[in-house]
DNA sequence: GTCTATAGCCAGATAGAC
DNA sequence: GTCTATCTGGCTATAGAC
């Protein structure tokens, strides 16, 4: 169906495969629909990937070293607390609004198969919390900052960005808004998180 | 397997299609397994259900009734903000706990399929967001609260309260922390989410 | 109500022609 | 490299004995 067809057969493969696999997730997926979004047949999704396992995981793999590296905008930088929340939340959000189906894929396989959890722990350049956890402190000490534990600023700063995805069908629900004013209202939220955060850490 | 077998078949096939439907999904879910898990045979699963579609909404709906109540805590009573953020992340966090995989399995299967979001939003009791959004108002007016939409508060409080937990493998590598660890940290939102959020808000 | 056995279907994977 | 045809296994669902 939709073709970007360079005769570019396992580019082809991969991109129908991250549509299907991250809308449906792996048990939902099936390799026929991938087929026919691609334009080919069955028999070449296995003569390129060789089982649905592997295709699937090299759609994860992908996804993941997609997100990941927009990690290192709040991590491993050198400038405030103040100005890494406020680039990250709105790096990310940006981010996020053009690969919306990301956060639910990552976290629903996540939790359906902690064999991938495992192996991402033991991964080579996965983020490292402890740069950001002693900049949190040194800036409390200080008195930039409120005391926050590290830890639970970012996994705030996470939550704020990355939950009104994952949680979309709800959201949309709760506030009875249309897809448009959901958009809208996520492209506030660029600044009105870190905005938010912001407020209540600053001493 | 692990049955809780007063005999009641009915029961025992509900809870332990919660159990698997929980954690796996629909799509990732076997009758086999659910007819072990309760310690009865496959055809029984059909002669009390029909089918796993039916099984699965008999699951689903009572994981939602169960959910949606909490939320009253937030909307429908008559303290000020203050009090009411305090209250609900306190208890919503210490229900959640209680029942893991409810947020994640609530989400994931109405990111799947987009009919339950519908048959939900026609519903009876649908938690109402107009009397929060018109309190916060006031509040503001009042110089209680600093300027703040109502939609945005909302959507951060659960944003801060559910979002660990549907993230909860993901949070387990960035810090490092064991089952345990990780559980304390949980315990402490309880009162740091709505500390947090608090700061941010109050006058 | 509960079981065994099996029908019927569908999906992943492979064989083999071109 | 790409296709058609087919194998094989697993899953939902049902038939029918007890």
């Amino acid at each position: 169906m939709a073709k970007t067809k360079d005769s570019n057969t396992e580019g082809n493969i991969l991109a129908s495969a991250e549509n299907i696999f991250q809308s449906k997730g792996m048990d939902g997926a099936r390799m026929q629909e991938i087929a026919d979004k691609a334009g080919i047949n069955k028999a070449m999704l296995h003569y390129y990937y060789r089982s649905k396992q592997l295709l699937f995981e090299a759609v994860f793999n992908k996804a993941f070293s997609l997100l990941a590296p927009q990690l290192n905008v709040i991590l491993n930088d050198d400038s405030t607390i103040e100005d890494k929340i406020k680039n990250f939340t709105s790096s990310y959000i940006s981010f996020i609004m053009k690969h919306p189906y990301l956060p639910s894929f990552i976290l629903q396989e996540l939790n359906r198969n902690p064999k991938f959890a495992k192996k991402l722990q033991e991964n080579q350049n996965f983020p490292n919390l402890e740069k950001f956890k002693n900049q949190v402190n040194l800036e409390i000490e200080k008195g930039i900052l409120k005391p926050i534990k590290g830890e639970q600023l970012f996994i705030n700063v996470l939550a704020l960005s990355i939950f009104p995805f994952v949680a979309s069908p709800l959201i949309k629900i709760f506030l009875k808004s249309s897809e448009k004013e959901y958009k809208q209202l996520m492209k506030d939220r660029k600044t009105d998180v870190s905005d938010f955060i912001i407020k209540s850490i600053k001493a």
